[in-house]
DNA sequence: CTGTTAGCGCATTCAG
DNA sequence: CTGAATGCGCTAACAG
């Protein structure tokens, strides 16, 4: 079914069918109905690929994310199928696994199908060879989650989110917190929220824990907390950088004995919607998944019909919101007077 | 960078550069190696369009699944996306939220990009005009999770599973069972299991207990079980049809004043990784996710290598098998003595 | 307002 | 073994 049939099936050319489809005014009323209906009858849709060869646009986006394994992503890339699909756009997803050359990997691909735009989530904005690529051949692109003050993102203030976190976690009498992260390697939202918990901690005048730091996709939590809650000064609040990591937690510390949140209290990162179903309910820093998505490719198809690509000064900061769960309560009581930290105790010492 | 480019810093044909890159075997071993070279110099990528349209391959497989939000399809779209990259293959995934109508519009789209084959997952493989659609233009599909005589499909056995499963909780001494499951309407898996429940049933010579039926994403979830451990009668075991909905069940069995397993088990279906990490651990019957999307691409693959599609005696049974958690276990014997049912009745009475 | 025509970049015939 | 020429299906510039 090419658009020859078409327009022998309507008695016109070619021509006439293609600006009856595509440019609507530039053909009269009666023939453009005409063509449209045999067209419909015919059961007609132009060939993609002929099309993008011609007009150089494809109407595809390419993503690029880590993995669709942390909900986190999966929930972005809903967003991002829900949003492209109402604007006329496919999209053409690859998951790297948190492998940077597989980034570059992706790009090269995806720019050998002649996306019209690629909206990607990289380990290091600062040193990517990807985004190197996509500048040089001057595609549109934005990036997800990422933060960066030099390419155009979309995301939440990672650390001050955690930031605020800790306030909040010290308002409710919290004094030992740990902070439970991946691999900071692998994610600059880790660097920064891991920032986030050092800042927090230094206001607060608390000290700091030494990072806990877990490898992706493994069990490898429940040693290492189980570990931690053994220990004589154990954290009374774990603030882990992400949800997958704080529901680890939750049941590494059920293992080790500790009930959530009357011994110890954790919070994840993320907003993953599994969260509110959980028992007890994870206190976490939503994002707005979906949104992060929608706004990607609200900004990339915006910078496609304009013709350039999204600058820096675009970038989108949204909203994050602590959701109170029931995994985050008060500090409790006995640990507080059975190990009192340095603050504590040089607090008491001044009454 | 267009293949002009790479044969003029190479010094010969376009057609020479087609087939050094190409046909590696129709070009002198020298001449293929310089031209290599030099396209690898300049970074050249062929245009993947004007290779489709040249050769009607597109190298891109469509995928249309309901939702990203269930891990379960999120996980078989890893899969798949892993496989499809390593045969070469990028992918297109559209997401139908369980509504009919978009199947159809997906792979409207998706035979307007040219794709090489899709692989779905429908609601209704018996009257699905998407596939109508498909083997009408003889289009190579595989479904993914359905299950079908006259269709190519890869998948488990739902309706034995559950039967299995159903045996297993009256060999831990369960009676009162009663099964969860999402809108019948939107998914042959759900029916399958559905059967599979009121055929277990019927061979352990139980009654079956009205089917409580939740919409998809919803937190009706709490109501209805609320309502039902009110009830006198309330059964000892939930079997629910997705790991989603009896991850909502534990909570709301929870919010009710139930301890599960000890006053109510509770079971799922799926196996997403998260049921793992839960406490209680979910009991569930795990299908391998990744595994079905691996081979829906597999199949797919190799109907596309020989020329034909896929047909239904090509489907895939794949195994499940059943995750023993923590959600599941005898059932209480208090609730058996305090509310026993007729069966127990009946039997008691025969002594 | 409509028809004719020229490529978009590539693989592939047909000559040489 | 290599080069010139053709056309995949479409849009857009140009004529009429």
């Amino acid at each position: 079914m090419r658009i020859q049939d078409v327009a022998k099936a309507a008695g016109v050319s070619i021509a006439t069918v293609s600006r009856a489809l595509n440019a609507l005014d530039k053909v009269t009323p009666e023939t453009r109905e005409r063509v449209r209906q045999v067209a419909a009858e015919l059961g007609y849709t132009p060939n993609a690929s002929a099309r993008t060869l011609r007009t150089q646009r494809s109407c595809v986006i390419g993503v690029v994310l880590p993995t669709l394994l942390n909900p986190v992503f999966a929930e972005c890339l809903e967003g991002i199928a829900a949003t492209s699909a109402a604007a006329g756009y496919s999209i053409q997803p690859f998951t790297t696994e948190y492998q940077v050359e597989r980034e570059d990997q992706a790009v090269k691909r995806l720019l050998a199908a002649n996306v019209d735009g690629i909206i990607l989530v990289v380990s290091n904005p600062g040193r990517s060879s990807a985004l190197q690529r996509l500048i040089a051949v001057r595609l549109p692109y934005v990036l997800a989650y990422n933060q960066h003050a030099r390419h155009p993102c979309v995301g939440v203030n990672n650390e001050k989110a955690v930031r605020e976190l800790i306030a909040h976690l010290t308002a409710l009498g919290h004094e030992r917190i740990a902070m439970v992260s991946g691999m900071l390697k692998a994610s600059d939202r880790a660097r920064q929220r891991y920032r986030g918990y050092r800042n927090g901690m230094k206001r607060a005048g608390l000290a700091e824990l030494p990072l806990i730091e877990v490898p992706f996709v493994e069990t490898a939590v429940q040693e290492v907390v189980t570990q931690l809650v053994d220990a004589r000064l154990r954290p009374t609040a774990l603030v882990c950088s992400n949800d997958l990591i704080a529901i680890r937690c939750l049941r590494a510390a059920h293992l080790a004995g500790l009930s959530v949140p009357h011994q110890i209290s954790i919070t994840g990162f993320d907003g993953i919607a599994l969260g509110e179903d959980l028992t007890p309910m994870l206190g976490t820093i939503a994002q707005p998944n979906a949104d992060i998505g929608r706004h990607s490719v609200e900004l990339l198809v915006q910078a496609i019909a304009a013709g350039k690509p999204p600058a820096a000064p675009a970038s989108i900061k949204l909203a994050h919101h602590f959701r109170a769960g029931e995994s985050c309560a008060p500090a409790p009581r006995t640990s507080l007077s059975t190990h009192p930290s340095p603050l504590t105790r040089r607090l008491r010492s001044l009454r």
